[in-house]
DNA sequence: TACTATATGGAATGAAAATTCCATAGTCTG
DNA sequence: CAGACTATGGAATTTTCATTCCATATAGTA
């Protein structure tokens, strides 16, 4: 009855997916129209019945059986364990691998708790950093920093590892920058040679360094853009900044993460640089 | 039938299990059963049938439904769903994160589509340092760290946020840590008062900085004891550590991630300050 | 255009599943 | 210890589901 079935059929999600596509064109119409609802609905696949996918799907029940067949499949209960297979290999979410993590922390060593703490915190940090993100200020903000002749990267204490790293990148990128660090109040003078035409970068948290806030105000008042990172709107650097991000670091007993904060440098800094180095070309 | 069933039954996962555990001791023997496998394997109760599940957990088909119902829910079928919904609101696993940002590249901005690729990127640095992480070795590290007098660290570069990461961290709590830079030669200088009391904690990566590696060999030379962080077993920190950790960071487009070796360095300097501070109380 | 092969819709069928029912066992109370 | 109530096992029943079948439509070919 059907074509190929060499023993050997998908039993793994992945490899399924890529047969249906690469089998799809050589199907008969209502086949393919089963074969892309399958693809774009997986999960309806798994748990759906006959009846429910076939409505949703818009074709008859036998079609998703002869679709099964005709892959090779003994009917669609067979095709069905495939996309099932998928839902079990699926990562934990987040809370489940907080709850997990609590009812496993006796039979660990400290040491090992406490490095998936931090794990489970990056992980939630940058994906609500994902999630929350506003493309548009994203998008701003690049160009602020792609437009300016030399960015100047204000970060101290705990921000500091941050704008250090910016530094770097943004150094082995070839984008112009100076790093500024606030020791024995050097700091105010070098922004002080700062124009409009430059940019600063500020980052900061609570306690908000006093430092980087007066150097924030410093930028002000000779009018250079400032992009900020922070963690609130009620920070000093939201009412200053021309444009800020604000993000939500998750925190294991009370230290917090620096995930997102650093992938949000890397974003930045390679956007920029990217962003720069086509802007040349032309 | 049911003593309680207001209407707002749990339709989470969540909720639902936090509804069978209380509810547990004040159900009769068999359907304590029912509980205690049901909350042990929410797979099998998605997936499974009534009878395949009555087998595995060595009840009746009817005890099942009696389950169900005994919580308020019409019957297996009710109850079911909100097993299944607990596996469609899973995370998606790496593979198909990875593949999906490449499907979706095309709809969205230049600037998402990098801080997608470096969320995802972090992401999986730090699962894969949770997994291959030798808790042994963890342990070891944090014992050399918490012994030391002063904690030397060394990381020069694409390394040196991450040190003065520590530098920071590791002040905050109150442990002596002085932070090598290299600024024209004056670092061995520093290096030169360690003693074997003493710790050294050297980072670094292809391509690995010879003044990190010229620090770590002066640092033999007087018996201090090293800790290393690098990427391979190639690495000349490698042969001169006391014991080092290999961090493989994903990489967007080249450019590598350091949320994996961030990770491991929060989880480094708090287990060691937790230590000293119980040790000292002692 | 006629013929053939294939595809499709929809009802019929048979299998499998969930649910109910009932007889019996067990437990609690007076 | 008797009586009443609850719990349990397992068979009977009903519902739901996947699959098959067949009449009709569609497309391809000579």
């Amino acid at each position: 009855m059907s074509e190929i079935s060499p023993s050997e059929l998908p039993r793994d999600f992945a490899s399924l997916k890529a047969l249906i596509v690469a089998r799809a064109e050589e199907l008969p119409r209502r086949l393919t129209q089963v074969a892309t609802y399958a693809v774009e609905n997986p999960d309806e696949m798994a748990f759906g019945t006959v009846a429910s996918i076939a409505q949703n799907a818009d074709v008859q029940p036998s079609a998703l059986v002869r679709f099964a067949q005709s892959l090779g499949y003994q009917g669609f209960s067979d095709l069905q364990e495939v996309f099932r297979s998928r839902l079990r290999e699926r990562v934990l979410n987040y809370d489940e691998r907080l709850q997990q993590l609590q009812d496993h922390a006796k039979d660990k060593s400290k040491s090992s708790v406490i490095l998936d703490g931090f794990s489970e915190a990056s992980s939630k940090s940058i994906a609500d950093l994902r999630q929350h993100i506003d493309e548009n200020q994203l998008e701003q903000a690049i160009a602020m920093l792609a437009n300016a002749e030399t960015i100047y990267l204000v970060g101290l204490r705990r921000s500091f590892p941050i704008s250090s790293y910016m530094a770097y990148a943004f150094g082995k990128l070839g984008v112009r920058t100076r790093l500024v660090d606030a020791v024995g109040g050097l700091a105010q003078e070098d922004v002080s040679f700062a124009t409009a035409k430059d940019c600063v970068l500020a980052i900061s948290f609570t306690p908000y360094a006093s430092e980087t806030v007066a150097l924030a105000q410093a930028a002000v008042a000779r009018k250079v853009p400032i992009v900020a990172i922070t963690d609130s709107p009620f920070s000093p650097l939201a009412s200053l900044a021309t444009t800020w991000f604000e993000i939500q670091e998750a925190n294991f007993e009370g230290f917090r993460s620096m995930a997102a904060t650093l992938t949000l440098a890397m974003t930045l800094t390679v956007a920029v640089a990217e962003r720069r180095s086509t802007r040349k070309g032309k």
